[in-house]
DNA sequence: CTGAACTGTATGCGCCGTACACAGTTGAGG
DNA sequence: CCTCAACTGTGTACGGCGCATACAGTTCAG
């Protein structure tokens, strides 16, 4: 069905589709995210705003998870009603779209350092890890389509730049910036997930139970038997694997693939030209 | 709320809680995946398994997608009411659970070859990014905690296997396993993100419209202005950077990761034994 | 001054996961 | 053999979800 409904009485369509002009439109999501939909003066003085919808949904996200993210929660956290914001934005989906680019608000001001390549790559990719550890509930969205919006591609450019020394061509430099965002993305993920599991687990056994808190190696100990899984088995018997007592360190984690990535970055720079 | 209700008039509880005997009852979830759930023998022969479940839920996830995935059209796919399901599986999430242990069956008879632990690695790695292609829909799962479902651990059982003439240590090992895993699911699921964000855009001009079929370089073209985003720019209106006429070639972009990355693993062990 | 453009509201639909009470089926213990 | 507890599948209902649609009130261009 097309956006303009021709003999329809009475109501306009909740957002028009372009600003008109030159350029032609781009796909549904992104002429929001690039500030291209059009805006008419005739109306009374909206009280509302993309920036406060967007703005409220993060809010929420971050205190009580992606999943409490409604429309009607939206709403009446503003104070309006739930349709209210389908007047500002096409569809949840395009709310989420905008919480993704606004997750990353701050990316212009963002200067990386280092002395080379290398160090400013790490950097790069530590501050990344820690963009998305302030708003874990980016791990779980839908994601659709390469990063466009505004904010991802500033982060992108950011990558780009911190590998002007390295005589990549420009294409490597992408996909290297493609590789490190995928495994970044792919920990955090992981280590939201374990923790997101481990809290609710907590959280089922209130009181009573004396609440057990598997550690993985526990499991594996639990659960995998010699014959099948000699090496897992191996694993999880030998002394602990992590150096303290709690076992498990997610950020040596994050930084040993890292630095293993850089490595083979290293690899490619120095065979490319000797 | 405990699981037995005391003075609950008439209805048993859906799912019992575990068999009993010596070790400890699993995490819920894990002990249906790992056979652990009582299975008394007095009532009625099931007409219903959990299996049979999952299968139809897998069935309809490869077919319509994961959102397509709901209890009631599980259900009815098997002929069955919506809360039958719920005698063999305490939820939805427990279902989603089994049916990404599903998804990876035939991990058993999984055989890795190749000469050495790369070529071992990287087939390993390609095996599970097929894997994954063949059911899209895991990449958009909760996955909760370290995959700990029988499969799951067979495969990683595989990854250490391929790298057993490496002379790293366990831990190691571990941690490589992780790091390519990570950048497989991620890459994979950045792919399935992609294709159906462009199969959807496809759907919703249906006929009328000249379908514009946006590509990345395009969409760069269109937004991102050269002061800002001058390395953008740049690639963007460079030469197509893939190399034949579509542009974007990803099943080669995740090779170059891979390869990278193997490059890094490479150094490490390089490094650890002279 | 009028009417079109625009903003927020109220109502309602179909779908979702699942709590709960219930009827029918089976096998173990008396 | 009978009985009754254990068990399987059903029917109904509830609260929440995204969103279509019709509507009432506000503002500015003509």
């Amino acid at each position: 069905m097309p956006a303009q409904g021709a003999g329809n009485a009475g109501g306009a369509d909740a957002v028009r589709p372009a600003q008109s002009e030159s350029s032609p439109p781009l796909p549904p999501g992104l002429d929001l995210l690039w500030g291209r939909r059009g805006r008419g003066q005739r109306g009374p003085k909206p009280g509302l705003s993309v920036d406060a919808i967007v703005a409220a949904a993060i809010r929420i996200a971050d205190a009580e998870g992606l999943e409490a993210v409604s429309m009607a929660h939206v709403a009446d956290q503003l104070g309006f009603t739930t349709m209210s914001l389908y007047r500002h934005v096409a569809s949840k989906e395009e709310l989420l779209q905008l919480m993704w680019n606004g997750s990353a608000q701050g990316a212009e001001e963002l200067v990386i350092t280092g002395d080379d390549w290398r160090a400013r790559l790490r950097m790069w990719a530590m501050v990344q890890r820690e963009m998305i550890d302030r708003h874990p509930w980016i791990t779980q969205m839908p994601m659709a389509a390469p990063p466009m919006a505004p904010n991802s591609l500033t982060f992108v450019e950011r990558g780009l730049e911190a590998m002007d020394d390295s005589g990549l061509p420009d294409a490597d430099k992408l996909r290297v910036i493609g590789l490190i965002s995928s495994y970044t993305l792919s920990e955090a993920r992981m280590a939201h997930d374990a923790a997101r599991a481990a809290r609710q687990a907590q959280a089922a056994t209130t009181g009573t139970e004396p609440l057990p808190a598997w550690t993985w190696e526990g499991l594996v100990r639990e659960v995998a038997d010699e014959q099948t899984y000699p090496r897992l088995h191996r694993l999880a018997w030998s002394a602990s694997i992590g150096d303290d007592s709690s076992g498990w360190n997610e950020e040596e984690e994050f930084r040993f693939g890292l630095d293993r990535i850089l490595d083979g970055v290293e690899v490619l720079i120095r065979t490319a030209q000797p």
